[in-house]
DNA sequence: GGTCGGCC
């Protein structure tokens, strides 16, 4: 809204035609005070109540509605209490105090004029003087203004604090009568304890408020806050050193200041520090307790011998081979062996290494035995595969421990689950508090198998579980490094182990090989030699189809070498649509048949998964239907349902976690610095199955490889698992 | 130099 359109609006609500007390949207019918003829006008906008009769101040802006004309949207509305006498018995009798109807309004009104207000709230006993009214009805009277004042009044206190009417809806929902006093005491508990309140914003109230900057509340919260903040980026902890002075740099106070408030979080235990590694390290209170729960229950698991029923093993590994027609390498069998013999263990290693085979063989051995297995995955997409891999039922973590939403898990130490073992795929991907939740509700007598490769990106969420474990010396491993699925001169696999190793890979071009370096130098270059690469070069040369097989993978979303910018182009180069073609546009973005998309969220109904990719067959008119295969499924999406669905033809690497394409093309520059990081690499590397293309800077290529252990993530874990 | 991502 530009500001010259900003406008205020005073009149009398005449009408109230809708209000939700949900979000507080209303819409009224307002008498304007002064001119316009006395024509009513049409206001929108948000207040937790509104009475007829009301007088309105809105600030906001006429706008013009298509179906309802002109009307005014209010960004900020002011009621008061009216001042007329119509307007008094048009409020009182609006149905907002309980025991007044019209009837007894006009009555009350018509005996106490104005002052009825401070009749009722200092000499109730009078209303006794209106004919009808006793004393039963008289407190009822009262006792119910006063709580629609007590509402009003925080609600004016909030506006008064440049609070927006919609917060202080949701800030009056949660404290109720005692809003005030909350923020009087403490305005950083909105952050906590308010959905959409951050740190920042509870900051600028308390400022606003007049609170001190070297007051102990605020600098409490600014602790919290910087363990918070650091959580997001992976940590389940920061060195106190560390987190004094990330703290005492965005509070701008005194770090003697900032650590005498860390030690009253301490004392209040919301924090907790732990002596780890040779330094002390604090903990938000519940990543500390998740992570002490995960390393104590793996603890407890490795201190017990397997319970599998007994066996011989080579001839259950033979009987496999025989029944399946999978014949295992001799690593392959080793790890079996060790899975058939651990309570726990761990699987590691790269696409192509067997680890689906492994797991096959392990699950038709012990099932054989009559041992109950489950399978789960952290993601809907890598249960659906573990799924089809190995023809049993998967499912996702949350859905095996019966999510419900609001930090409410079905299965837990009391409700365990049903099982003797747990195989759990893509544990990469899985963070400390997931790993607590699971580990939590597995039986005490289970067997665990935990599956993943640690190269690749880690756990959205903090903690680096299964780096750790690994890392920890006390967890049984196997780790696969020989390569089955890929021929063993494959570039492409030795350029994943140089840059495991922060080597840059083998750059000299060679006819033979299945990975290659473009070096370009521009943006501009790198955009165009891929557009050229997909549309000409590519197909000409290997017979690829440009949108099936090839998959352009980028570090990031923005930027000119983003996916948005690259399905941009690409989506005209190759799937430019012409006139008599019927095409869907949302949110800036057309659909076309023909188009490649991406599923960005799990749809049970539909039987797709977040990461699934296919491509629109049709698009259809009247009603709107865009149907989109992915393999032989079809699915059907209504227009509403296309928030669901993005253009395919670039995705970013993270999310081409968990999935292979035959070619893989990469962009690659210093632009976006910010994500060069060695498993970055590797993963959209290793996506490829018979031919990998970096196209960019060599300076790149070179600082993501070397940049390893610059984004480790601080955690207790390994600590914890390995001795103390 | 300023970013990515899961689940219900």
């Amino acid at each position: 809204m530009s500001p010259d359109s900003r406008a205020t609006l005073r009149g009398v609500v005449e009408r109230v035609t809708f209000h939700t007390e949900e979000t507080g949207y209303c819409i009224l019918k307002v008498r304007p005070e002064k001119g316009g003829g006395g024509e009513l006008v049409t206001v929108l906008g948000n207040t937790p109540r509104v009475v007829p009769g009301e007088e309105i101040e809105a600030r906001g802006a006429w706008v013009q509605n298509a179906e309802y004309g002109r009307q005014f949207k209010a960004e900020h509305m002011k009621l008061a209490r009216p001042k007329s006498l119509d307007g008094l018995v048009h409020y009182l009798g609006s149905g907002l105090i309980e025991g007044i109807g019209s009837k007894y309004a006009k009555r009350i009104v018509d005996k106490f004029g104005t002052e009825v207000f401070d009749i009722i709230e200092n000499t109730s006993a009078r209303l006794q003087e209106v004919e009808g009214i006793g004393k039963k009805r008289r407190t009822e009277i009262r006792d119910s203004w006063m709580k629609q004042k007590a509402v009003h009044s925080i609600m004016v206190f909030l506006h008064e604090q440049g609070i927006s009417t919609s917060r202080a809806l949701r800030i009056y929902k949660t404290y109720g009568e005692e809003a005030v006093q909350v923020l009087q005491q403490n305005p950083y508990r909105l952050a906590a304890d308010i959905h959409g309140v951050g740190f920042k914003t509870a900051d600028s109230i308390a400022a606003q408020m007049g609170m001190a900057k070297d007051a102990p509340p605020r600098i409490r919260a600014g602790i919290l806050y910087a363990l918070d903040e650091a959580s997001g980026s992976g940590h389940t902890c920061l060195p106190r050193p560390l987190l004094l002075e990330n703290a005492a740099k965005m509070l701008d106070a005194a770090l003697e200041l900032v650590e005498l408030q860390l030690e009253g979080l301490l004392a209040a235990a919301e924090v907790v520090q732990e002596h780890i590694g040779g330094e002390e390290r604090v903990f938000l209170a519940t990543l500390h307790h998740a992570e002490k729960r995960v390393a104590m229950r793996l603890r407890t698991l490795l201190e017990r011998p397997a319970t599998h029923p007994p066996m011989d093993e080579d001839k259950a590994i033979a009987w496999c081979q025989q029944k399946t027609g999978l014949a295992l390498a001799e690593s392959q069998q080793r790890a079996v062996k060790e899975a058939l013999r651990q309570r726990m263990l761990i699987i590691t290693g790269g696409p192509g290494v067997g680890k689906t085979t492994i797991v096959n063989t392990v699950l038709t051995i012990l099932r054989a035995k009559k041992v109950r297995t489950v399978l789960a995955a952290p993601t809907g997409r890598a249960a659906q595969r573990l799924g089809e891999s190995t023809g049993l039922e998967a499912r996702t973590l949350h859905r095996l421990l019966e999510y419900q939403g609001e930090g409410v898990w079905g299965r837990n130490q009391n409700k365990r689950l049903d099982g003797d073992l747990f195989v759990i795929d893509e544990c990469s991907m899985v963070d400390t508090q997931l790993m607590s939740r699971l580990l939590d509700a597995l039986p005490e007598e289970a067997h665990l198998l935990l599956v993943g490769d640690a190269d690749q990106l880690p756990s959205v969420g903090a903690g680096a579980v299964l780096h750790d474990c690994i890392s920890s010396d006390v967890v049984p491993v196997v780790k696969l490094t020989e390569i089955f699925r890929q021929a063993a001169q494959s570039r492409i696999i030795t350029a994943a182990h140089s840059i495991n190793h922060g080597l840059m890979p083998d750059l000299k071009p060679s006819a033979e090989a299945d990975f290659f370096f473009l070096e370009r130098n521009s943006g501009e270059e790198i955009q165009q030699t891929i557009v050229q690469l997909m549309k000409e070069r590519l197909p000409a040369r290997y017979g690829f189809d440009p949108a099936k097989d090839i998959q352009v993978l980028c570090p990031m979303n923005r930027q000119l070498l983003g996916t948005r910018a690259f399905n941009e182009v690409l989506q005209d180069a190759l799937n430019a649509g012409h006139e008599m073609q019927f095409e869907v546009e949302r949110f800036g973005i057309k659909y076309r048949a023909g188009d490649k998309v991406i599923q960005t969220r799990n749809n049970y109904d539909k039987g797709v998964f977040n990461g699934d990719i296919g491509h629109i067959r049709t698009v259809e008119s009247e009603p709107v239907k865009i149907t989109v295969a992915f393999d032989d499924l079809l699915v059907e999406y209504e227009p509403g349902e296309l928030d669901e669905l993005q253009l395919a033809y670039a995705i970013t690497i993270h999310k081409s976690q968990g999935s292979e394409f035959p070619c893989v093309i990469i962009p690659l520059a210093m632009a976006q610095f910010i994500m060069l990081e060695r498993s970055l690499i590797y993963t959209a590397v290793t996506r490829g199955r018979r031919l990998v293309i970096v196209v960019g800077e060599q300076k790149a290529l070179g600082t993501a490889v070397r940049n390893g252990e610059g984004r480790r993530r601080y955690t207790g874990l390994r600590e914890r698992l390995g001795k103390g």
